[in-house]
DNA sequence: ATGGTTTTTACTGCGTC
DNA sequence: GACGCGGTAAAAACCAT
């Protein structure tokens, strides 16, 4: 049973988000071409349908869009109160006591209404925090918004990394490792399973562990303990990050040819037991020598954390398995 | 723990600008 | 001389057993 933990349910973009984004970015235009754009909601990237330009990596959460223009839209979106998010320890369903010292009607309390709020507020939060699993989770989701935004990933992401904490805290996994821990690793498995994946050497710096191995440790664990069905991550998937992290003339004939080989690559099972980013980086350089885009071997070496032995050894077996250079 | 595989580190020589 | 590239050897990391 392939268990991919997903949260389409409890998805607060899942219904209204696609139809809102589209028109949205009807109105916006690509800098580059003026062409039309287009989300990729799975890699959390805005891009050109012309060009191919990636307008914005950071997939922006525009939030539930609660109009309703007739009786079935009404219907289907159409919730008792505000929709449950996993982000919040508390889905988002306490009671929560704005900051501002205003009343309904937006006029300031006065003095001792305001003491009696702070004291409300208070109290409030005592409760919302009550017992150390709570906590523990507040603490932990926390983590995970932060190093989302840190990494650029998209909320669902987010979403699904909460989930997945939950998990691991409902089954008592956690007694004996660090939250940061766990909190990183459920990241890491939610961005692989979201299909934006983030290398380990990328979530590192963001991550507030002191040791890279013990993120790996608790992925591990929380892989085979929630019986997570982990794939090789698709190299392909890291084509449009790394490239677009490099200047290029035409990142969008580099990607496309990166992408046949990677495709070639795959065909010809030389990629089984290789690192993606590596096979990815290679596949970029030989694509910049086809393409005669000028890359060098450290810089791709670089925007992938990879090597420039690495990409050597690859790109070499790559261009040999797909027969090149056949000039196009 | 162990052995096989892959990646990284460090160093070298070569050609070019 | 700096740079990009190719190769190598040895260390380190990784992975299945």
């Amino acid at each position: 049973m392939n268990q991919h933990i997903t949260t389409e349910e409890n998805s607060t973009t899942e219904d209204t988000g696609e139809d809102t984004v589209e028109s949205n970015l009807e109105y916006q235009a690509c800098d580059e071409c003026g062409g039309d754009l287009r989300e990729d909601e799975q890699h959390g990237e805005v891009i050109c349908e012309d060009c191919g330009l990636i307008i914005d990596e950071k997939a922006i959460d525009r939030g539930p869009e609660w109009r309703a223009f007739d009786s079935g839209e009404r219907e289907s979106k159409s919730r008792v109160g505000a929709p449950t998010t996993n982000t919040l320890h508390d889905k988002g369903l306490s009671t929560n006591i704005s900051w501002q010292d205003k009343d309904a009607y937006g006029n300031t309390l006065s003095a001792s209404q305001r003491q009696k709020m702070q004291r409300l507020r208070t109290w409030n939060e005592r409760f919302r925090t009550q017992d150390s699993k709570d906590r523990n989770l507040k603490q932990a989701l926390g983590e995970i918004s932060r190093m989302c935004s840190a990494l650029g990933l998209n909320n669902q992401v987010e979403e699904t990394a909460g989930v997945m904490y939950r998990r691991c805290l409902d089954e008592n996994m956690l007694p004996g490792r660090s939250i940061e821990g766990m909190a990183t690793a459920c990241l890491y498995a939610a961005a692989r399973q979201c299909n934006t994946p983030r290398s380990l050497d990328e979530i590192y710096p963001v991550c507030r562990v002191d040791n890279e191995k013990a993120i790996d440790r608790s992925y591990r664990y929380i892989a085979s303990e929630l019986g997570l069905e982990m794939e090789p991550v698709d190299p392909r998937q890291y084509l449009n990050r790394f490239i677009n992290g490099l200047e290029l003339d035409e990142p969008q004939a580099v990607r496309r040819t990166a992408e046949e080989l990677l495709s070639i690559a795959e065909r010809e099972n030389i990629h089984s037991g290789k690192s993606p980013t590596g096979l990815a980086a290679a596949a970029i350089y030989a694509a910049g020598l086809l393409e005669n885009e000028e890359i060098t071997q450290r810089k791709v070496a670089d925007v992938a954390n990879s090597t420039e032995v690495t990409i050597r050894n690859r790109y070499q077996e790559m261009l040999a398995a797909a027969d090149y250079p056949v000039s196009r």
